[in-house]
DNA sequence: CGAAACGTTGAATGGTTTCAACAAGAGTGG
DNA sequence: CCACTCTTGTTGAAACCATTCAACGTTTCG
């Protein structure tokens, strides 16, 4: 149960240089009581009360909403680094169930926790509002693909996406990466039925754009790709958090 | 320009009894420097940096985001009381556009208003962090309704949603409610056609479930409206921000 | 008055879903 | 070890929801 020298999560925050070797110890600290969850297995529940935000260590996670009908629509996918249920500790009930599509290990932040680091360091309280809004520009982002593209370019913008952000977090590049998603997964992240997704997916890789198979993503041509799905990677602000007077006063 | 005695933004805030008498005077002051909009002269422009944020007095505005071929999604509807583009106090490039829907008026707040506020009361802190977050559970739910509801569906989800918005905010009830949206607005918010928009009320209307007329909403069947959208406004978080010690403690 | 914005409707087209069926691999229990 | 089931992937055909194209009516406003 060791703690890596430089967790994906902190790796995330201090990507543009903004925290000090204090804050990051700071940061390395939220990460202990850390605990395993199996495929399947919620980390958090919709709709129940009072739970806990997570930091995900390893492992892919997608936070999503079941309708009464019984279908469900997958809001994010979550890869290491990233922050679960940030809204898990400010609203009462959780609105969204959190289910690992990987075995995953994550680490349990309450309240508290986070009080504690934003007492003790503006920069970190900083860059966890930081991580937090790019979320915010995800799903909204996300959104437009689900209310104004067509099946292949949200394929494709989905698929960019993921890639962009696996790329900031060290795993994967314009080449591709690996993917644990089925094809089930990317019909209910993208609204679509799981036929259509194959479809899609076999029109993508008949045109030469890329290839998902056997839990990987290739990108034949990855500027075909972004043509299509009008892709522009500005939303991800990969530069970190903005590091001006004003937000250092925050706290 | 005088502030009337409690705000639409205050009453929301304050909504379960959170604030001190000096926490609702802390967040009017907030609200100095106020502004008026033109319809369709934007409060804040897509992909511009270094934007503040508002609080929105009166009026309504719409936050949208524009792709490349043209088309526009509509992220979220913003209605007194609301904030806009807090992202914009964190992340470098605003994402998404804001667009005066009718004539209105806004409080610009920047970075430091709000860090004073904050530091001055860790309630109005929660509050507006508590605000943050049910904004955030809205568009989700929205993005569900973009996934996984037809256009009927879609279309009661959104209007049920504003006019339990509204509800809150001291504007309409389950009757109905003043709707300055016109059929583009809402064919932008929903991914429709604005012409299947017409269809859709036009079905709604001849269902008996609801009217939608020279600029106003009426529920004739609000229950079936409710289980035609499967309409759970649970999400909605009405009760305020929750009030626990951890969170007293964040700032 | 003319133009622009908004609303309305029909018909043709097309993207997506649903239904139905089948194949391959992983895991399970007998 | 084999039979069985479950999950995942794959494909075709029919049905459907929503879009596009085209046209027209109404109101507002300069």
């Amino acid at each position: 149960m060791e703690v890596p020298a430089a967790s994906a999560f902190s790796r995330k925050l201090g990507a543009a240089g903004g925290l000090t070797e204090a804050d990051r110890v700071l940061v390395e600290r939220l990460q202990h009581r850390r605990r395993s969850f199996a495929i399947g297995r919620d980390l958090v529940h919709q709709g129940r009360t009072n739970q806990s935000a997570f930091i995900l260590v390893t492992g892919w996670v997608c936070s999503y909403k079941l309708q009464n009908d019984g279908s469900r629509q997958i809001v994010d996918v979550r890869i290491p680094g990233d922050v679960l249920g940030l809204r898990n500790l400010v609203l009462r009930t959780c609105d969204l169930g959190q289910e690992p599509i990987t075995p995953c290990e994550a680490a349990e932040v309450q309240g508290a926790d986070l009080a504690d680091a934003f007492a003790q360091s503006p920069r970190v309280a900083a860059a966890v509002l930081w991580a937090a809004a790019r979320d915010e520009a995800v799903v909204s982002e996300h959104l437009v693909g689900l209310g104004r593209r067509d099946a292949a370019a949200r394929m494709a913008h989905f698929l960019l996406e993921l890639g962009v952000r696996l790329g900031f977090a060290g795993i994967g590049d314009a080449k591709g990466y690996d993917c644990p998603l089925t094809q089930y997964h990317l019909a209910d992240a993208l609204g679509l039925s799981a036929i259509h997704v194959n479809r899609t997916l076999r029109m993508l890789r008949e045109q030469g754009l890329l290839v998902f198979r056997d839990g990987a993503v290739s990108f034949q041509d990855y500027q075909g790709l972004i043509s299509l799905a009008g892709f522009d990677p500005a939303y991800l602000d990969h530069r970190g958090p903005e590091r001006h007077a004003s937000l250092r006063d925050v706290v």
